[in-house]
RNA sequence: UGGGGAUUAGUCCAGUGGUAGGACGCCUGACUCUGGAUCAGGAAGCGGAGGUUCGAACCCUCCAUCCCCAGCCA
């Protein structure tokens, strides 16, 4: 497996690129990440984190700031602040002194504000908001002047400072910038720049009474911090003009808009209104949901740092709108965790075996392999003795082609231990359930091969009855059935695409001895089925509970499938 | 039917005038004490039509399709 080059390129790193060569920002490169704390971060913001993290590391001096875009302060929550900053850190990102909030500049940005009513650049309306829209115009039409377009800039800053001063109400008047009623870009019908809104903001508290809105704000805190490429996504293309116009007519700082596709990801959802549907609505336990796509989701599900980062390495960067795969996803976290994960053989759904000519009330050791691709990992003692749980799905009465694990005559190996014979079916008499096998062993296969060298197809995992922990197991699958995922944004049927076997609770699971001290957050590969997390949240001292990260790959499967269906 | 974007294998990303390449996925085979991993091989693509050129995925023209925009959200 290659890891992506990491002097991989794409459009923004060339224009990058190509603004160090002309020399356009004396040499520097700083980006910003700039989320707004009104939820969890999601894959989606991992994408960003990575390209603008990723951008300014690649140069001697770049920086990324980490900058708050709260001018909302009805929708946001100190919350959020805490849950992004540790999100992005644990992602391996290091903002070192640059957290910043827009915030911080409320004052410099007042002043901005003023200087445009100065020059008659903008100026107070007081149409409703519903006016507003009316005079908006639409899509093919113009809009119309405002009555108030027209107001004297004595007039505009005396009411500029009385909305300022908590003079209004809400709504009953807004600051605009004085640009083109009939711009073919909506954004520059004279957008709004601020509102009056009485609330109590998370860090100003009641300081202001008015908020500027995220084209201005993000604009001039972009210009104030001297952010030289500001990436954001591909739905603020048609903002750009207004963001170049505040720039230029305040004569500051000319930060460079770049715009990039969002991710999406089939199989999941992704919008942020959405993903507080599914919480809100019970549909999944919170934010940190194993099966959310958000980062304290992945990171309960099992995911690391290194492969959500290799995942958007290997996205790229372009402007097409597209759908990536989760099986990218989940290739990256397989192809970590084959290499670090320790093995372990763990029973998802136990059918004993018993071993009739093993001698009853001995017990032995074998030695299992911790890691067969790190060697360095070592090994470990695993307790045999005559009655074993074996996988029920690695047995079968009637076993179709091709399938070469046990049945009723047939041989296969116990990993590390030894073969068995499968020499009779106990079933329940009443509801015709296998519940027990009775098995015979070869005492000369014992460490795993005989003698005369015969071959077996099939070798399981398998944990010994007296010896194993019983543990809670999680399975967990794709949200949606829909592989078309988020796509559609207006469909506000998604609850209905929600995948009901998207978890799968395990109760009777039976593991080897020493999982039962797992740490929670530690990762392991249950042999033969997949790469499992204990539980940051309700794994408890001695009783952990695992969820299913991913499954390993399982061309089997594949095979029954073909064969069913065909 | 206003404006802004985008069209390269099933999917994602490269390729900016000189034999279309990588990754995921898929299929074959080898190997294997995980039907895992690994290794080897394979199928599969430039939206369409014109034009410029010795030569076009790339330049020009037209067409088609998809996405975004009418918050006092970001």
């Amino acid at each position: 497996m290659t890891t992506p080059d990491s002097t991989s390129s794409d459009f923004i790193r060339n224009i990058v690129e190509e603004d160090l060569k002309t020399d356009k920002y004396q040499g520097r490169v700083v980006t910003r990440f700039p989320p707004e704390p009104n939820g969890y971060l999601h894959i989606g913001h991992a994408k960003s984190i990575c390209l603008n993290f990723g951008v300014a590391s690649e140069y001697p001096g770049g920086i990324c700031h980490l900058r708050f875009d709260d001018t909302n302060p009805l929708r946001e929550d100190v919350e959020y602040i805490n849950s992004i900053q540790e999100d992005v850190q644990w992602l391996g990102f290091d903002w070192g002194q640059h957290l910043y909030y827009a915030s911080d500049y409320f004052g410099a940005l007042y002043e901005f504000a003023e200087k445009l009513i100065l020059e008659g650049k903008a100026y107070v309306d007081s149409l409703t908001a519903d006016q507003i829209r009316n005079y908006r115009g639409t899509l093919t039409e113009p809009g119309k002047e405002s009555p108030y377009r027209d107001r004297s800039v004595k007039e505009n800053l005396d009411l500029f400072r009385r909305m300022r001063a908590g003079e209004f109400d809400d709504g009953a008047h807004v600051l605009r910038a004085r640009i083109d009623m009939a711009s073919p870009n909506l954004n520059m019908r004279d957008p709004t720049i601020y509102r009056i809104r009485r609330a109590t903001h998370h860090r100003t508290g009641d300081d202001w009474c008015i908020y500027p809105m995220y084209d201005y704000a993000h604009a001039l805190s972009d210009s104030i911090e001297k952010i030289t490429h500001s990436l954001c996504t591909l739905e603020f293309e048609d903002h750009r003009p207004l963001y170049d116009w505040t720039l230029e007519e305040l004569d500051v700082y000319r930060s460079q808009q770049i715009e990039f596709a969002r991710l999406n990801l089939t199989n999941t959802v992704m919008s942020k209104r959405r993903l507080l549907q599914l919480v809100e609505g019970s549909y999944v336990s919170g934010w940190d949901d194993p099966r959310m796509p958000t980062i304290s989701g992945l990171r309960r599900r099992g995911y690391t740092p290194e492969a959500i980062r290799t995942f958007c390495d290997h996205i790229g960067i372009s402007k097409r709108d597209t759908v990536v795969n989760m099986a990218l996803l989940e290739h990256c976290i397989r192809e970590e965790l084959n290499r670090s994960a320790p093995r372990v053989m763990a029973i998802l759904d136990p059918l004993k075996v018993i071993i009739d000519n093993y001698p009853e009330g001995t017990e032995q050791e074998f030695d299992a392999v911790n890691n067969p691709e790190d060697p360095s990992m070592g090994n470990r003692k695993v307790p045999f003795s005559r009655e074993v749980y074996i996988e029920r799905d690695d047995f079968r009465e009637d076993p179709p082609s091709r399938f070469f694990r046990l049945a009723p005559g047939r041989e296969v190996r116990l990993r590390y231990a030894c073969y068995i014979t499968c020499r009779e079916v106990v079933k329940d008499p009443q509801t015709g359930e296998v519940i027990e096998l009775r098995c015979t062993y070869d005492p000369e296969s014992v460490g795993g091969s005989t003698p005369d060298g015969r071959r077996v197809r099939g070798t399981l995992h398998w944990v010994s009855a007296a010896h194993s922990r019983q543990v809670e197991v999680r399975l967990y699958d794709h949200l949606l059935v829909n592989p078309e995922g988020d796509s559609d944004e207006d469909s506000r049927d998604f609850i209905s695409l929600l995948n009901p076997d998207s978890l799968k609770v395990l109760t009777n699971c039976q593991v080897e001895p020493g999982l039962a001290n797992a740490e929670p957050g530690s990762r392991f590969q249950f042999e033969r089925q997949g790469y499992f997390c204990a539980d940051s949240r309700d794994s408890m001292p001695g009783a952990p509970v695992f969820n299913r990260t991913v499954s390993l790959r399982d061309s089997w499967a594949r095979i029954e499938q073909a064969q069913n269906a065909g």
